[in-house]
DNA sequence: TCCTATGTTGTCAT
DNA sequence: AATGACAACATAGG
């Protein structure tokens, strides 16, 4: 389940984990997760192992011993895991990395769409990408620049990752929530002050959620998503949340707070 | 059987 | 050239 704040979850995890660990053999179950090819990533980390990590947005990197990095991308169903006992590797372990102390990285991926690659650094693999900056750390100034007058949706841009990256579904639907605004609203009908708001609006979401460490069980009570999740209910009004497509996305909302769609 | 799912990217059109 | 819309990818579970 990864956007923003679930990444940074698996990057506490990777790091109390699997850090410092000689890398002795890797096992690939399907190389169509491995952009760089299995002989790649190979000669990359075999007898190498993970010093560091940076995350920026949803992509995670592991920074290595050789002086590379390694990128990883969650895709719609993926995580990481750490076992002690390869009979204990959880279920669509795609791609796993076993350390000379006998434990293991597992790369777990229901869907095949996460992706491994292997980058000479983070700042080479972002400008290569033309990935954003981490939501969190974009300026105001910044936010306002990259989205105000666009011909697009509010919500097809959030979740575009190369001004700011780390918004997914979810979040997206929540920023639009808490600011009150149309699912489907176009950019060029916010105004500068507007997209300021919204800019707060998802500085305080991501905080929340990164602070509460990704638990939807823990999210406040002003929060969408639990309920988009759970009774269907709208956490204001107390009404059924709507449902639609936006930006090819299905998309929640509340009519009594956001208002009807333009059609 | 059919539909949906927390994401990205290639392709085609504007 | 740049930007935007949308299908495609792969799999499990309801």
């Amino acid at each position: 389940m990864p956007e923003l704040p679930e990444v940074a979850m698996y990057d506490r995890f990777v790091r109390s984990t699997s850090l410092d660990k000689t890398i002795i053999h890797i096992e690939i179950e399907d190389e169509r997760l491995v952009t760089c090819g299995q002989d790649a990533l190979r000669s990359a980390l075999l007898k190498q192992s993970f010093t560091d990590t940076t995350r920026i947005g949803k992509f995670l990197f592991l920074h290595t011993s050789a002086d590379q990095v390694v990128k990883l991308h969650f895709g719609m169903t993926g995580r990481p895991a750490y076992f002690t006992d390869v009979e204990a590797a959880p279920r669509f372990t795609r791609v796993r990395f076993a350390f000379a102390d006998g434990s293991h990285f597992g790369f777990v991926n229901m869907r095949k769409f996460g992706r491994i690659d292997v980058a000479e650094s983070v700042a080479s693999y972002q400008a290569a990408k033309k990935l954003g900056s981490d939501a969190l750390d974009i300026s105001e100034e910044a936010f306002v620049k990259a989205l105000h007058g666009r011909k697009t949706t509010l919500k097809a841009a959030l979740l575009q990752q190369k001004h700011f990256a780390g918004i997914g579904n979810w979040i997206a639907d929540e920023i639009m929530f808490q600011a009150r605004l149309r699912a489907d609203v176009g950019l060029r009908q916010l105004s500068e002050s507007e997209l300021m708001g919204v800019y707060d609006v998802m500085q305080h979401v991501l905080r929340t959620a990164v602070d509460l460490e990704a638990d939807h069980d823990r999210f406040p009570a002003h929060f969408m998503v639990p309920h988009r999740w759970g009774d269907g209910l709208c956490p204001e009004t107390g009404e059924a949340l709507q449902k639609t497509t936006v930006a090819g996305r299905a998309t929640y909302y509340s009519l009594g707070v956001q208002g009807p769609l333009v059609e």
